[in-house]
DNA sequence: CTAAAACCTCACATGGATGTCAGAGGCAAG
DNA sequence: CTTGCCTCTGACATCCATGTGAGGTTTTAG
């Protein structure tokens, strides 16, 4: 498929799916004609880069640890184990803060409930 | 207390606190000289506006629940609570995804460990 | 064959939180 | 009083993912 068919497959935008293949996330075959050509597989592979984004990694980040998906090897996987194990424990982190962050507006928001009926 | 003393007991920078002031989210009284002082309440307000960050609000939404915990009234309470609760469930479904992404990180690590030591 | 739609590259713009610098004034300790 | 640190405002810089537009080629549909 060419990119704009797999831009609305992943909802990601043209530009982004450049910029992803620029920062070396994604490839793409070029048709003679230097037009991108994906396959099936890269509508996987997008969702879990933006997941990824989503997951507040960077760019650089998501490239060092996508080879080690693609194929695990002595070189990349000694590396890239530790860099997966941190980046899973700054998430883990981040997920706990997030879910302390949902107590406070629950909080908040029975709050203002009760206030609301006082009233 | 100064802004120093406030940003080095928030761990926030002293830019940072401007800028919160700035966007409204923040009060200080100023001393004849226009320096900032602060109590100690407003230690905690940073902390929590900083929560609200991390949770991926934005100054302007921010902006926008904070009266609401500061003085509950008819008048906000009505528009604040619906945005709150908006601002919970995107927090919850954040959080939702966040979670799906440790897991398919706990998945690649597990597979690059097999894959160690295998070899 | 032609027109519309999709694609290409290059480059500049944007937004949001923050860093940084310059120039000036404030305040406490020696 | 002076020295050194803190603070003030204002402005410009930065990072990063994306948007946007120009100018040109390719593909597709009629």
């Amino acid at each position: 498929m060419r990119i704009g068919e797999l831009a609305t497959r992943t909802g990601v935008s043209v530009r982004s799916l450049r910029y992803y293949e620029e920062q070396g996330l994604l490839a793409s075959v070029r048709s003679s004609s230097g037009q991108r050509h994906y396959t099936d597989q890269e509508v996987e592979r997008v969702t879990f880069i933006q997941r990824l984004y989503a997951a507040g990694l960077s760019s650089r980040t998501i490239a060092a640890l996508l080879p080690c998906v693609d194929a695990p090897s002595k070189e990349n996987s000694d590396a890239a184990l530790e860099r997966m194990a941190l980046e899973r424990e700054r998430l883990s982190q981040h997920i706990t803060d997030l879910l302390q962050t949902r107590d406070s507006l629950d909080a908040m928001i029975a709050g203002a409930r009760r206030h609301r009926e006082r009233v």
